[in-house]
DNA sequence: TGACTGCCTTGACTTAAGTCAAAAAAGCGT
DNA sequence: ACGCTTTTTTGACTTAAGTCAAGGCAGTCA
């Protein structure tokens, strides 16, 4: 199979469809290459299309007005992102860029909702992926308003360990700079933390290597959202 | 038209269908009646279908270990509320309970899956309907993590504004300890920073009418974020 | 009228987390 | 291995907002 079918195929979005409507969206999908830090779109942008990343890693994030960085999502391969304003709004709601040297496949606006009025089962994969999103979202949006950051930090561990398949230790696949902007926080305040979870035995840190002394430990912090 | 079919063509979430459509959708519809304080669903319970309120006003929250609450909408006639997991999973994300006692109409996970397939219209507008709500949730994040409590009222002050179509007066339709638990804080914060605005003669209150006072002052510490 | 209830406000105190500044450590290209 | 940049850590200080506890105020219902 051709590679960017592959790709696409692989897609949550695109799960299960028979090959021949693979093939219809193969067809409207458009080819982009970024280096690493490249603005792919801004707050308040006219959309007229979304994108699914191919390869690489790209960050969804806002801008206060005093410049501090709070990032909503972080999307690696077969993750779509920008379909918001392909059905509601023209406009972007948030910033996108590169974190790392990408490949990016671009679906033209009208296209897609070409493809996906003929199509009922790209349609629900659509309000499935929609619909997940808003999932997280409402997980986020807990996470900051009812845990401190002890809280909000622990839930993230025990999130990477589920992903990553092993409670014994996981790896961080963000600096820690980005990953104290995605829990609402700043570099220094994560710091602090992790030092003072380390002098209680929860973690033992060495770079992006966490090795996770105490799980329950963790998943009761995470639960209850204080650090002792 | 029957009352029923009028509040389904009037909710968003169907609103623009053709009749006949419009009548699919009537035929799966299931009424339930509530009243207030009723606990329409828990966090954790299986779905199997969603809400639309006809009548009445609904909550959906979060609750932390130590029972502190998190209000992430209140819907009113015409919302949808608990279609998420009819796509993206099994279980409900939040809790929902009446504020008020409530009409609302049930639709049945199946059903609904079955018509949508044969209408990809439908499936559009419902994509629209959680685009938008996507849109909010960055907003809402947004405010929670890069907003001090402050900016978060000034922004909800002239989102009210702006929905009751005038800049010199607002009503708030929740109690102040909701609008608290709205906005990520406690009643108490709440109350002292609306003191704070009428002493530097933003607003004034009386009771649950807010005269907005300088509407200018208020747009830019919705924007920038900090009182004085 | 008065007591009951729910909601809001105020005060004194504590604390989590941000700011600013500087040093230490880790990456990276040549 | 070298210098350079970027990231992370640490320390001293400030501040927004939470906690706890007490009062006030308004509506309701005998």
């Amino acid at each position: 199979m051709e590679k960017i079918l592959q790709i696409i195929s692989d897609a949550p979005l695109f799960n299960g469809l028979p090959e021949e409507q693979l093939n219809d969206v193969r067809q409207i999908a458009l080819d982009k290459f970024c280096n690493k830090g490249k603005t792919i779109f801004l707050e308040g942008d006219d959309c007229n299309g979304f994108y699914i990343v191919a390869d690489g890693k790209v960050k969804i994030y806002k801008v206060s007005f005093d410049g501090k960085e709070q990032i909503l999502h972080i999307y690696g391969p077969g993750n779509p992102f920008g379909e918001v304003p392909v059905f509601a709004g023209k406009k972007f709601p948030a910033n996108a860029q590169t974190l790392l040297k990408s490949h990016l496949l671009f679906f033209p606006r009208t296209a897609f909702i070409d493809l996906i009025s003929k199509n009922p089962s790209l349609a629900l994969n659509m309000l499935g992926v929609l619909s997940m999103r808003l999932r997280q979202f409402t997980v986020q949006i807990e996470n900051l308003s009812l845990k401190e950051v002890p809280g909000r930090l622990a839930s993230y561990l025990v999130y990477l360990s589920r992903e990553q398949g092993r409670t014994d230790v996981v790896t961080l696949n963000i600096s820690k700079g980005q990953l104290a902007s995605l829990l609402g926080t700043i570099p220094e305040t994560l710091s602090r933390i992790l030092t003072k979870m380390n002098q209680q035995h929860l973690i033992d840190t060495s770079g992006r290597n966490i090795i996770l002394k105490d799980f329950n430990g963790l998943e009761d912090l995470a639960e209850h959202g204080k650090l002792q």
